[in-house]
DNA sequence: CCCACAATTAACCAGCCGGTTAATTGTGGC
DNA sequence: GCCACAATTAACCGGCTGGTTAATTGTGGG
């Protein structure tokens, strides 16, 4: 009576009633207000509205808000896991390939930006899963390390986790990034000039001083 | 009657009523509430209780919890303003002095996170004077540039952004550090291997590779 | 000594928010 | 067609939270 055949000319159907599809839709929207407002900022009611959903769905399909959360996160990070794994073993491709990961994505930082701030000291979802792709990232520079490629000595770890705060930085605080440089880090300008940055900061921790040279710094 | 001369034993006198005291209380208990939820996550009744003061002070003193939360994001500010303007011209120094405030001082960092999550896109709370600070960093940056202790033609303000991202990175974001590094960024063996890294980095980003050598690379 | 006022307090409140109850309605199997 | 059950909804609720009211009490000036 309400809705006798909405949509039905559209596709072969569309059912009022599809779980799937309000799961999908919770998700969707959940994954935009966790990212702007955070677990405890985030309203139920609004990611309902915004999924276009009533809200007692939330909890029939996930619990809880915080249940819903921890899926938000495991989606987000599962979602990224192939790309984070083949990372470059060039270190200058690898910034690049980081900084586009990370400026390219806002949710993906602010997600973990959050859980930084979040209470649990460590990461709590999906740990197991995230230490084994993290493994897979340092053995793969290992590789690249052994190849000559990168100098000898050097300590991966930290080498890998300068590349991820490089190209994660700006994004994960602009007012920073703004303060800085007076572009916000989503400003083409800023975009070129950061890339530029990385480019010659790339060759100059690749190039050995004294072992085989990659050259070209700059 | 009920606390007829408490204290007077010990200073000149400790007044039951002293506002100035009592802010001072609240400030504090303020910075390790907001470092710690972030504003939507603070509890004023918390503050009021680890201040040992009446929840309604906080709002005698501060109005609101925004004006509280604005008044501590201002005074954590100003304290660093000396020490940043101080930044040393030598990249190497600079990455260890600036490693040092960010590693040493949570609570800087974490109101920084907060307030790169937070609904206002960018610095709401004493921008004229965050921008004059900065712009003393890069005109200090500039001059050791000028003197040749920095290759010409490098971007300055992105050279600064990074020094701060690698520096700050890890405490902001402990959780990546611990996936990479397999250690709490608070660990001494992480800050050292940290040090020792920056260090590398810092000679390799300094030592012109065609113009005047300041040598060593490691 | 006492008063005016500043500092402090207990008690309270309205609105919001995560979560629940119970009723309703579409749908697929028969 | 019709039934059993899954999906969806409206309405509700208790507890919490920022903020307020109004009363109380210390203190410094006269």
């Amino acid at each position: 009576m309400k809705h006798p055949l909405k949509r039905s000319i559209n596709g072969p159907r569309d059912p009022a009633r599809n779980l799937a599809r309000t799961r999908r839709r919770i998700l969707r929207a959940a994954l935009a207000e966790f990212s702007a407002r955070g677990m405890a900022g985030a309203r139920t009611e609004t990611i309902a509205r915004r999924a276009r959903v009533n809200k007692r769905m939330l909890f029939y399909c996930f619990g809880s808000k915080r249940g819903l959360y921890a899926e938000v996160l495991r989606r987000k990070i599962a979602s990224k896991a192939a790309a984070i794994a083949s990372t470059p073993e060039d270190l200058g491709a690898a910034l690049k390939y980081w900084a586009e990961i990370g400026a390219g994505d806002r949710d993906w930082i602010r997600m973990h930006e959050w859980e930084a701030l979040g209470p649990s000291a460590g990461p709590a979802v999906a740990l197991t899963d995230r230490r084994k792709l993290f493994r897979s990232v340092r053995a793969r520079l290992r590789r690249a390390q052994s190849k000559g490629a990168l100098e000898r000595g050097i300590n991966l770890e930290q080498l890998f986790l300068s590349v991820i705060a490089l190209s994660a930085f700006p994004a994960a605080f602009p007012q920073i990034a703004r303060l800085v440089t007076g572009m916000a880090p989503t400003d083409p300008r800023f975009r070129r000039a950061r890339a530029k940055f990385l480019d010659w900061l790339g060759a100059r921790m690749a190039s050995s001083g004294q072992g085989r040279a990659r050259g070209r710094a700059r």
